[in-house]
DNA sequence: AATGCATGATACAGACCTGTCTCATCACAA
DNA sequence: TTGTGATGAGACAGGTCTGTATCATGCATT
């Protein structure tokens, strides 16, 4: 059975098994002979569209962080309110939560193996990081007061992440039901309005 | 120069060098030559004293597991109150986010580099996480009603681990600052007591 | 049909990985 | 003093790692 020449973009479909890969295994655990093997790909075509691993990775990550951007656009256009808009993001990340194939963040996991602050996957972690808290910082500008935003949104930012982790722990549901318990407090609102 | 024999135990000295090599460098990017070389000792000295660099890992995680819980336990004593209590936990996070060694959270990044929850690893983080989370549950229980209790440790709980990454892209300061501002709301209590 | 380029397949280099084995040495106890 | 067991030092096996090189093939456009 030979395999489909479909593909448009080799580069794409390689990006893509690499981040498949790399949320499963990990990214030093996760081999270029895997990755060129599992997109039935020869091992120069990789090396032609990326410089090397790291340079893979730190695609991968751009790729998977525009990606995130794109949705949550998009879900906040169908609504209206700060409230009403945290409220799609906490759907969206519960949503995520139940995917069969989750395991967990794909950024954090990279910040854990590539620690050191200079290196281009740290950066590209940063970047996708402060990018999703200047987004929930710019909700909670439109709800509340300056100082009590930045408090609260960087508490948002901070029990999503910590959600994150607990899902990966098998209580993602869980955690997700108590952050909308106390969500309320944090900005302000009664229950039902998110 | 040689080495010092004063050493009680080379068992403990591989698991100290090594938590400080899996910290700084990550799991699977250490390797065992790098362990002994750092611990002078022998690599049979290691490999008779574990089972496999998985073991020691495990055994890594379980010393610093209860490192931390002694840490907190004398914490505790120090003050009466379930508001004091966490105040002191904050304190701990503060000074630790600001140690120069710091590098993030050793079990989180456990859980990255070992996702398959059947692993001996990532059974040894659950074990941790489940303790710190029953701990912070213990606390506020003696603050406020059960099902508040609940969901206000869960979300403390999230709130620090959520910091603890921050920390490590270089905002544990201002993470740490965050929480305290929230958490009044979170257990109903004016800020100055805690 | 002819030409040029991306690709597949594969070998290769050099390094590193985990874990085992051997042997000389040293400390200590009987 | 003699024996015993832990240790240091290092070779070794078998595998995997990243990245490069080579060569044949197939596809598309001219």
């Amino acid at each position: 059975m030979p395999s489909p020449p479909v593909s448009p973009s080799k580069r794409q479909h390689i990006v893509e098994t690499a981040y498949a890969l790399f949320k499963r295994v990990g990214y030093h655990a996760t081999g270029i002979d895997r990755i060129i093997a599992e997109s039935n790909v020869a091992k120069m075509t990789m090396y032609r569209n990326f410089p090397s691993k790291d340079g893979l990775i730190v695609e991968v990550l751009e790729y998977r962080a525009q990606r995130f951007e794109v949705q949550l656009d998009r879900l906040a256009e169908t609504v209206a309110t700060p409230q009403l808009k945290i409220g799609t993001i906490l759907d969206w990340y519960e949503r995520w939560f139940q995917s069969p194939d989750f395991h967990g963040c794909l950024f954090a996991h990279a910040l854990a193996e590539f620690g050191d602050p200079g290196h281009p996957v740290f950066r590209a972690v940063g970047k996708q990081k402060n990018s999703f808290r200047q987004r929930l910082r710019r909700i909670l500008d439109d709800a509340m007061p300056g100082d009590r935003a930045e408090s609260a949104s960087a508490a948002l930012f901070m029990l999503l992440e910590g959600a994150t982790l607990l899902a990966q722990m098998g209580h993602g549901e869980e955690a997700v039901r108590n952050i909308r318990k106390v969500v309320p407090s944090l900005i302000g609102m009664p229950a039902k309005t998110q």
